[in-house]
DNA sequence: TTCATAACCGAACAAGCTGTTCGCTTATGA
DNA sequence: TCATAAGCGAACAGCTTGTTCGGTTATGAA
């Protein structure tokens, strides 16, 4: 918890201790679900003791920071990547899920326990905002920007959600081009509205 | 849990019970938060005994179903009423929210824990597959089309979800047209698409 | 009104989880 | 080499859940 600054040398006992915790998390959710999960589950598969799992972490869902931190990384990435194309986030991030099947499956799916939805949504948002916003002209944000910006956020989410569940077997690009199908012409609409 | 025939007259206690057990949960839920709110803590609100609770319900979660089902039919009643409009369900959906705002706020905002939200979904889902269904030439669906409803879905729960929270402070009517505006142009193209 | 019965009570229980404390041991890196 | 930060692990109080069971009370039918 002490100083986090980005040049400190971190002691490797500090480091293995946190991705022990963090990987039998992982484990732990990918099998059971993220609710059925217990400290006491993540320190024995983690072998690690019970105070030193609190002296890291204040919680179960703590632990998970870092995880969120890179997905969120990858999101930003994403939507800079391709700034020409509408949503351009869209398609790597449903094929970086494919490829991390477990992990955000794990997260992501009903059994994530929604611990972590409320974090990506919010990442996603504030993208999704800004894109909308340089697609405008400067200062005619409309007022009901933010309510498009949820129900473009919610399209996406739920689309995730399903695939991390597998409920729907369908490929990245199968998902990529439902979301712009049905999202992109009432955005494109409300752009060139004004 | 025994015979639930609608003809059955339920024994007044029976229903005093369950009215006082729900009563509870939903006030303590508007307090706290689901999550926050304990078997415990609802016993003692309601003042009933703690194997009387049991008894009746087996779950936090249980004692939802009968304020789900009453929000489910009116969802469907609502999507029977206006069959010439695409997504009529919509409009009287948030007009319901904003009246019941506690109740509701409480089941499917942040505070409700995602309990609640799954359930909504599907029988959203239904609604919204059928009625897409309903405007394609029989036996013209799409293979995508689960992934359209998704969509859809997801984008009208996310409305949902933000003016339960009231983080954005909207009438119904706004959240109505933004939901058709972002959704309704890409339907409506991939169902005359054909 | 009577009365068999279903519903309720509530105390007690086992089992489980959480988060903290504390004295002791060990690995680390300067 | 050695001071120190990190980790250990047992023990703990406090909370939760779900079940059991003998005794009490309201209910609705006769």
């Amino acid at each position: 918890m002490s100083g986090n600054g980005s040049g400190k040398e971190i002691d490797r006992r500090v480091r293995r201790t946190r991705e022990a915790i963090r990987k039998a998390l992982v484990a732990l959710i990918v099998e059971r679900g993220y609710d059925a999960v217990t400290v006491t589950d993540v320190i024995a598969r983690a072998d690690v003791g019970r105070s030193t799992f609190y002296a890291h972490f204040t919680d179960k869902r703590d632990v998970l920071a870092a995880n969120l931190e890179e997905l969120a990384g990858f999101l930003r990435a994403s939507s800079a990547a391709g700034p020409d194309r509408l949503f351009a986030f869209s398609l790597p991030m449903f094929e970086h899920i494919d490829e991390q099947r477990d992990l955000v499956r794990a997260l992501l799916g009903r059994r994530g326990g929604g611990a972590v939805v409320p974090y990506i949504e919010q990442v996603l948002a504030t993208i999704v905002r800004e894109e909308l916003l340089s697609r405008l002209p400067a200062g005619a944000a409309p007022s009901d920007l933010d309510l498009v910006v949820a129900c473009v956020v919610g399209a996406f989410m739920a689309l995730l959600a399903r695939h991390a569940d597998g409920e729907i077997s369908t490929t990245p690009r199968q998902l990529d081009a439902a979301f712009h199908a049905v999202v992109a012409p009432g955005v494109q609409a409300i752009l060139h509205q004004r």
